[in-house]
DNA sequence: CATGAATGAGTGTTCATTCAT
DNA sequence: TATGAATGAACACTCATTCAT
C-alpha cells in the first residue's frame, strides 16, 4: 500500500504556507516555488493538489474567508440581537495580529481582483454573502427593539461595511494610530447611534 | 531651461499613460512595454526618464496623489470651517469616473505596497499628509464653532479617512450599491454628528 | 512459471495501451501516466515492467511489428509464387482501419527514429527483415516462372517497399483519394509489370 | 538611429538554426533555446520574431516546401511536356545530402503532423499543391503526346507522390541501398511506362 | 534623444522517474 | 506486486533592463 495522505489536509498545508508567503513577501512574489518550499515540499508537488497557480490562490483567498465565517459562526452561537452583530462585526476588524494577517490577505488580492475577474468574482461573493449576514443581523436586532434607526436595514449593513473596510486599510497603512482599542470605539459610535432614539432624530437627513 | 520642461512634460505623458494601462488591464499586467507604447514611444525611451520600473509606478502613485490634491486646494478656495472640511472629503471620494479610477489606482498599489517599502512609504506619507490637513480643517471648523464634538481633532480625522477608504472600497466592489448619493449621505451623517451637540451627547461614549 | 505469463501479459496490456493512446493524442503527447491509465493502472506500474520510458516505446514498435509479421505468416499459409508475394504485400498496405492504425503508429515512431538511435534501429531491422522476406518471395515465384523481369531480386524486393511506404503516408494524409481500391490497382501494376515478358521488355533502360 | 535588423532576414536564420537542429537532434529534442543558441542568439530573441514555438516549426517546415517549390520553378524554366515533369519530381527527391536533409525535415514533421491539426494542414495544403502541379504537368506532356496511358492524370499523380514518399523513406532508413542511381531508375520506370503505349496495354488492369 | 534589438533570469507548468508504504 | 506521493530537471515563454546605433 503506498503512502496515503490526505489530500485536503495537504491543501490546507500548501495554503497555509501561501499565506505566509504572501505576509513575508507580497502578493507579487509569491511563487509557485517559493510557496512549495515553505510548505516544505519540492516544487512538483503542488500539480497533484492544484490544477494551477490561479487555483492556489483562489483557494487561499477563499480560505481565509472561511476562517472568517468560521468565526463568526462560533461567537454568535447563544448570543442574540445588538450583541451578535457586534461580535460578529468584532470578528472583521483587524483587532489583533492574526486578523490583521488575513486583512493583508485580503487587501493583497484586492488590487488584483479589481482587473482579474475569478478573483473578483470571490471578493464580491464573500462581500454578498457578509452584507447578507449583516443585514439579516440588523433585522433581528430590529426586532427585538435594539436597533430603532429609521434608515433601512441594507444602508446600516453597508455602513458597517463601509467602517470595516475603511479600519482595516487604516489599520494597515498606519497600525500605531489605528489601535484596536479605537478601532472598537469608533464601532461603538456606530452602534450607539442606530440604537439611540435621540441620535439618530438629531441625525437625519433631508 | 527648456529641456526640463519636456523632460517633467515627458514624465507626465508616460505616467499618464500608466494609469491608463493600470485602469485597462491592472497593475500585474502593465509591463514597461506596454506603458511605453500606450504613451506612443518605443519601450527603450523610458529609460531616459526614469530610473526604472518602480520609479514609474512610484511616481505615477505620487501624480495621482498630487492631482487629489491639487483639487483640494481648489475647492478649499474661498472656502472655510465645516464647508471647507466637507469640500476635501468630497475630492477624496469615488463619486464620479474620474475619481473611481483614481480610487482603482490607489487600491491597485496598495495591495502591492503591503509589502513594498518605496510603494509603502508614499502611501503613509500621502495618508500622514491628508490626515495634517483633515486635522488642520478639523481645528479651523472648531475654532469658528461648527465643529463641537469633545473628541480630539486627530480622532475626527482618523473617522473621516476610515469613512473614505471605506467607502471607496465599497464603491469599487459593489458600485451599484454604494453610489454617489449614498456617498453624500454617509459623509453627512458623519459631519452632522461631529457638529451637532445633541448627537454628540448621546453617542458619547464610556 | 505463472508469474513470467503474467509479467508478459501484463506487458501486452500497457503496450495496447500505448497503441490507443498514440493513435488518440499521438507519440508527443503519448506521456506515461496516459499510458499507465489507459491501461487501467497507476503510473507507478510501469516500472514493473518497463525499464523506461524508451523500453515502452520501442516495446510498442516492435509489437506493431510483430502483428504484421504474425499476419504475414497466417496469409501464406498454404500459399505460393507470386500469390504467397501479393499477399504479403497486402498485409503490409493499410487498406482498413485495423492497417491504417498501425500506419499511423509506424509513421508516428519514425519521425522520431530519425535521431533516435534505438527506434532507428529497431525500424531498420524491421525493415532488414522485411526486405529479406520480400527478396525470398521474389525469388520464390522467379522460381516458379511467375516472375520474368531482368531485374535482381533486391531492386523488385525494393520497388515493394517503396510502394507499401509511398502508399502509406499517402493514404494517412490523404485517405479519400488513396483508398484501398487504388492501392491495390497500384500494386497490381507493379505485380503485372514485373509478371509480365512484354511490359519488362517495352520498360527496359539503358 | 537603432539597429535596425531585417526582420524576414532574421526569421531565415533562425529557421535555418531550427532546420540544423533538428537534422542534429531530432524534432524532439529541437528546444528553443537550442534553437536560438545554434542561431547564435540568446532564448529571447525567438519573441521578437515568431509568436511561439509552433510559429517556429511551421514556418520551419513551410520554408522547406517554399525551397523545393522554388527549385521546381527554376528547373521547369524553358522546359516542356515529359522532362518538365521528369524535372520537377528530380527535385522532390533526395538525390543529395542536401536533398536528403530536406526529406528529414519533412518527415521529422510528418509523424507530429498526424495528430497536429495545424502541422497537418500544412502538410495536406502542400501535398494538395504538388498534386495540381504534377497533374497539370502530366495533362501538358499527354497534350504533347508525350504520355499515352489511359489512366486518369489524377492517378498519374498520384502514382508519383507515392513513388517519392517511398523512396525518401526508404532513402532515409537505408541510404546504402536507395542510392540515386536506383531512384532515377525507378522513376525512369514509371515514366516510361505512362509513355509507351505497348507497355500500359499489357499492364491495363481488369 | 530615441530606437528597438538583444539579453538572461525568472515564471508557471509538465513529466519521467524514484521510492516508501 | 501495486500504489501514488514526491522529486527536480526541463520546458516554453515573459519581461525589465541594457546598449549599439
Amino acid at each position: 500500500m503506498p503512502k496515503i495522505v490526505d489530500h485536503e489536509m495537504r491543501r490546507q498545508e500548501v495554503l497555509a504556507a501561501t499565506w505566509r508567503v504572501i505576509d513575508r513577501v507580497g502578493l507579487d512574489e509569491a511563487t509557485t516555488r517559493r510557496i512549495a518550499h515553505e510548505a516544505g515540499y519540492s516544487n512538483g508537488v503542488l500539480a497533484h493538489y492544484f490544477a494551477d497557480k490561479d487555483d492556489i490562490l483562489v483557494s487561499a483567498l477563499k480560505l481565509a474567508h472561511e476562517h472568517v465565517r468560521e468565526r463568526m459562526v462560533q461567537v454568535t452561537d447563544g448570543v442574540m440581537g445588538l450583541a451578535a452583530l457586534r461580535a460578529v462585526i468584532v470578528e472583521a476588524l483587524p483587532l489583533d495580529t492574526e486578523r490583521l494577517l488575513e486583512a493583508r490577505i485580503e487587501f493583497s488580492f484586492l488590487g488584483r481582483a479589481l482587473n482579474a475577474p475569478k478573483l473578483r468574482k470571490v471578493h464580491q461573493d464573500e462581500l454578498a454573502h457578509f452584507r447578507r449576514r449583516l443585514t439579516s443581523l440588523v433585522r433581528a436586532a430590529r426586532a427585538a427593539g435594539e436597533i430603532v434607526t429609521p434608515r433601512p436595514d441594507d444602508d446600516v449593513a453597508a455602513e458597517v461595511l463601509v467602517l470595516i473596510d475603511g479600519l482595516s486599510i487604516q489599520a494597515l497603512l498606519a497600525p500605531d494610530r489605528i489601535t484596536a482599542a479605537m478601532q472598537l470605539r469608533m464601532l461603538d459610535v456606530l452602534l450607539t447611534r442606530i440604537s439611540a432614539v435621540v441620535a439618530e432624530a438629531s441625525s437625519a437627513l433631508g
